[in-house]
DNA sequence: TCGACCTGTGCCATCGATTGAGCATCTTTG
DNA sequence: CAAAGATGCTCAATCGATGGCACAGGTCGA
């Protein structure tokens, strides 16, 4: 037996030269077997079948990296990813993970931590492993990545934030933060009677998904026919600190401020159910909260919490979409948002 | 210009034989220069600054394909995990990524949906890839991955779920699950006046992590001097559908059933607190409820929710002690959870 | 002036899988 | 019975990076 562990010495990996000498044949044919064109290479069933059992008997496993090398082809795809504190983000790999494997295709997924620097050292960390196409989910510069991969030739696709040097594929923020915005404003005029606007609290004041809700947010106010606030949009970041310090010092500085809030991702959110809880805990019996984005227990801890769960399935189908037809152009699709209270 | 774009075109990847034409040397000085021993080979300074100027120039990444097939070490490491659906092992993620990178390791993650298929194919994929180790975290069955993994003489380290075949770090499941069940029965019986036993919701009856906390669930009731209802420990699986339709049953068809529960991950917490809204809207103002892995939105939502959350900072700097040192033994290190609430 | 030694570099085999080309045997057909 | 074709398999080059070894030219001490 070629292949064994002596002594826990372990020795090196079965080959396909190794499995050749043990079939009594040559690599090539237990190469072609084993990546199934042994037929178009006029291998007999019986020299497959005999190969077969053999590898399965060692245990083999190709070694990919030379497939690859051979081939000059990966099938490796890359993901980048900002964070795994959600259920969006964690959706999104899943599914992507999912799809990629029907495709007979490898994800390698990097979670950057928002960190700009971290985004581009993982785009190169992706090229050098020659994955076959990057997509860049939440990036905070898409196009830089754009720009490194198509230096060597692999393609981009944006998730999530859009860019202007490939296809992208959103949220279609302005209808849906329209929708909550207008719902939010509604059930604070019916139930709460305050026909006031609402507070904007959460994102970033340059990232095209904030601009977009901020967009929708004021449309919403238009149709209402109430006027906005201006001093209280706060575009603070997405970590759930920066919301609860935000909302703080809201309180304190701006004088009559409104009550009810568009909250700007379920990270946002958590910072300010920490704020309420500390500093307005009666909050949610007075005042409507909408969140742009949904998870679970939330729908679970206030009925005047309303979210809108963005349609991940629904995104990710047209990503593939895009990337099964080798779209090149620098469409942005918008996938309205399910919502997921009435 | 060897590398460039022509009519849309990619033309091959740059390689270091182009690098070395456009340098006027070698390939071997090229390589040399990039990979950081060119003084060991007495590369003149001179030609490394020329070197590194054209690669930058280029943009060129080096082919970790065929890095790896050479040297016989593809510093890529991989893990398994069940979900992203849930803090516990986002966090896990995130840091596995974080403490690999900073070993100049690339880490490929695959999510197997709690799949015992999805994690052998994971596994072998992996394999394929050359990883120089596997960390199967809360994989329904550790000691076939190690099986796999060995036959290639792979280590393997076991994380959230233990295995027999080599280390794992976890979660000191008795400990913690001893001390939340006495949280919560001490607060039924001081803030509800209920001395009653708890319910036990979630988990399979076959993972060691349940097995073990059903056994910390039992010491506190012996600690409290009450008596465990052995109808009402239900290891009805970890989805959230699976709880709800547990407790459906469970208040239908078993009389005098106790109220508390302990429940067995954030996401049954989810499918109890969806039944809890339903069927039993006041529960949470007349009973005590402990979860067995921390949620910060739980938090906000009841202060009669209590939590412990598992220490994933400390669980990660022990499975990376053990992998640094290349443990192969079968150690089962347990580190205890951190109790969020008082 | 000669060998010993150092400097700076290039040559080429190698990692494992793949695949075009080629080469024996056999089978069929006219 | 010979030529043509089918069958079943092997050879060897190749993908890109790496590193042992060789080699040319220079320096230095005896």
């Amino acid at each position: 037996m070629v292949h064994c562990v002596s002594d826990g010495i372990p020795t090196k990996r079965t080959t396909i030269y190794d499995l050749a000498e043990l079939a009594g044949t040559s690599a090539s044919a237990v190469s072609a077997v084993l990546n199934g064109n042994w037929k178009k290479r006029r291998i007999s069933e019986k020299l497959a079948e005999k190969v077969r059992r053999i590898a399965d008997e060692q245990g083999y496993a190709v070694n990919l990296q030379a497939s690859a090398l051979r081939r000059e082809r990966s099938r490796i795809v890359g993901m980048i990813v900002p964070m795994y504190d959600n259920r969006y983000f964690g959706s999104i790999v899943e599914k992507f993970e999912q799809m990629a494997r029907e495709r007979g295709l490898f994800p390698i997924i990097t979670c950057t931590q928002r960190d700009p620097e971290l985004e581009v050292q993982a785009a190169r960390a992706m090229l050098s492993h020659q994955v076959e196409f990057v997509v860049a989910t939440g990036a905070t510069n898409p196009d830089h990545i754009t720009d490194i991969c198509k230096a060597a030739g692999i393609a981009t696709f944006n998730l999530d934030l859009p860019g202007t040097k490939s296809p992208s594929v959103l949220s279609d923020n302005f209808g849906g933060a329209r929708v909550l915005t207008r719902q939010v404003l509604q059930r604070n005029r019916d139930r709460f009677a305050r026909n006031e606007p609402l507070v904007f609290v959460g994102g970033r004041a340059v990232d095209n998904n904030t601009i977009e809700r901020i967009r929708g947010f004021r449309a919403a106010h238009d149709d209402m026919g109430i006027a906005v606030r201006e001093d209280c949009i706060v575009a603070c970041g997405y970590a759930a600190q920066k919301a609860e310090q935000a909302l703080t010092r809201l309180y304190k500085t701006v004088p009559d401020h409104p009550h009810g809030m568009f909250v700007n991702s379920t990270i946002s959110l958590e910072g300010v159910l920490r704020w309420i809880k500390k500093e307005q805990p009666d909050l949610l019996q007075t005042a409507a909260i909408g969140c742009f984005d949904w998870d679970p227990l939330v729908d679970l801890l206030s009925e005047n919490i309303l979210m809108v769960k963005q349609d991940v399935a629904t995104m990710l189908d047209a990503l593939w979409q895009i990337i099964d037809e080798n779209g090149t152009g620098t469409d942005v699709i918008q996938i309205p948002p399910v919502a997921t209270t009435t």
